[in-house]
DNA sequence: TTTGCTGCAAACGCTTTGCACATTC
DNA sequence: GAATGTGCAAAGCGTTTGCAGCAAA
């Protein structure tokens, strides 16, 4: 799963003309399989451990091409941005007290639509407490 | 429908122990009605030409205030947080060509329910173009 | 060789903060 | 009179930008 998403990651971006850096490698190595919805700051800190002197830019940079040519998402959730390499469809469960963001799987449903709008996307969001979270509460 | 609205934001905010200060009068009268879903900004802008000298700082207090009692909604879609005094259970439709926000009357459904998560809030958000921006963009 | 990408640092926009003063209760 | 709220300005944070140099194709 890790390399094929990986090697995927590579064709997308050979595939938008964009050029493969080694800065670029090493974003994708970092964040391909990550399922924590990193911010920009926070991947930028990880990959400083691998790629020492990796620039902030570079790392904004990356995302938005990757958000462009569609390998991943920006999620905004308040705060600042988290990005999630997982475009295929599904929702976002935000904890209130850890700010922990887990995947979950979308209910098949039909398609929604909205009276004078023309819809290309549906989030959805579930704000609440995580398991740990609301067990810490209990107490 | 205006006045009682105004009138219920000025109980809440004496049932909250909060001072009804001129400022957050002009609040009141300027915001509890707004179907635009304003930033900050643009209330503060706005908020100027009834009340000049007011602060920025005094905007975000009261947002916040009036958010935390529960009388309006903080929205975060991605740029400056956006403020709904409609605290009714809808959801969002949001251009992304003209980034205009739209109330969305919510269909009746089952609760929500998600595995190891305890869901307090359901947030939706369409993506795609309102009716004036996809008549645009087919020209 | 030609682009496009990188790093740096400065600038940006939104939001929060600290503090002296004013105002509400 | 005792809090509480206000305005101001500065600082905070996440993000973007401009540009000279570098590296991928």
């Amino acid at each position: 799963m890790a390399e094929s998403d990986q090697a995927k990651w590579v064709e997308a971006l050979r595939g938008a003309g964009l050029r493969l850096t080694r800065q670029r490698l090493a974003m994708v190595e970092c964040f391909a399989d990550d399922v924590s919805h990193p911010t920009a700051q926070a991947l930028h800190a990880r990959l400083c451990a691998r790629f020492p002197g990796i620039s902030v830019a570079t790392v904004y940079n990356t995302l938005s091409a990757l958000t462009a040519i569609g390998a991943c998402r920006k999620l905004e959730l308040g705060g600042a941005s988290r990005f999630d390499p997982n475009v295929t469809p599904h929702d976002h469960a935000v904890c209130d007290d850890c700010g922990r963001v887990r995947d979950v799987q979308r209910a098949r449903r039909a398609a929604a639509t909205v009276p004078g709008f023309e819809v290309h996307r549906v989030e959805r969001v579930f704000r609440g407490l995580c398991a740990q979270c609301a067990r810490a509460a209990r107490v």
